[in-house]
DNA sequence: ATATCATATGAGTATTCGTTCATATGATTA
DNA sequence: TAATCATATGAACGAATACTCATATGATAT
């Protein structure tokens, strides 16, 4: 008859603190906007085409060529990041031109490497 | 007999931009290293956990007290953030805490939602 | 020593997600 | 108005992955 335990029994949990990171965190449907940021820029094909975009606005096929890969790939992510409007685009002739929507896409670029730079640093102190 | 076509005929690809953007882009391993943080980031449990740990050190079972989540769960993507160095953790007595171990996590999460709250001004203007 | 507590780990399952193949759409050119 | 070009889209398949359940480990307390 006992409910299931999810704490453990004495000191924790450190209700203090809990309180303190539940009064700064994120609210709930932020978390869900975050995560889909986030999982655009995990697959390495959507990555490198976004940092295709950053300095250029370029066409589908200039990034089929550019990354070496195939034209339905390439519109399917494109797909991706235009629902999620991380993209632009605009017709031309026959051409689509995708640029970037935001200029915080390179900021948290930049801080990821920045992040895997020390990375690497610290591996290299061993 | 033809070979498959990877580019558009006439105008494209823009071999200009193409190479003005090859000059630029992070190395071939670089985007692995990349894409591997942000999946890190794109499930919303991890993401949760990593939130939580930016202000506080905390053990597991704070963890799922506060964000609801069954010990399990979360040992299981505490591990994945221990073998990618993202979090560090000690030992003290049954207790393990756990705690981030880089300072630009907080920064790549903060530009997420700027990021995040620019695209909400942006839909308020409609 | 044994029981209990906090956490870790392994296997199995279900779901998510990326790629491919085939086809559709929308614009241009002949 | 056909044919072709650039791109988009749908369906199917396979791989990756997050969760659950069961069990193991390592520390403390009795």
């Amino acid at each position: 008859m006992e409910e299931d335990k999810l704490v453990c029994a004495e000191n924790c949990p450190h209700i203090n603190k809990i309180n303190k990171v539940k009064e700064r965190e994120p609210k709930a449907d932020e978390y869900a906007k975050l995560s889909n940021v986030f999982k655009l820029f995990s697959d390495e094909t959507r990555l490198k085409i976004i940092c295709s975009l950053l300095k250029e606005e370029l066409c589908v096929c200039d990034l089929c060529e550019l990354l070496n890969l195939n034209q339905s790939q390439v519109s399917h992510q494109l797909q991706l990041l235009r629902n999620s409007k991380l993209v632009k685009f605009r017709r031309d002739g026959k051409q689509i031109f995708y640029s970037l929507n935001d200029k915080h896409v390179e900021l948290i670029i930049q801080m990821a490497l920045d992040h895997i730079l020390e990375e690497e640093e610290k591996n290299e102190l061993l």
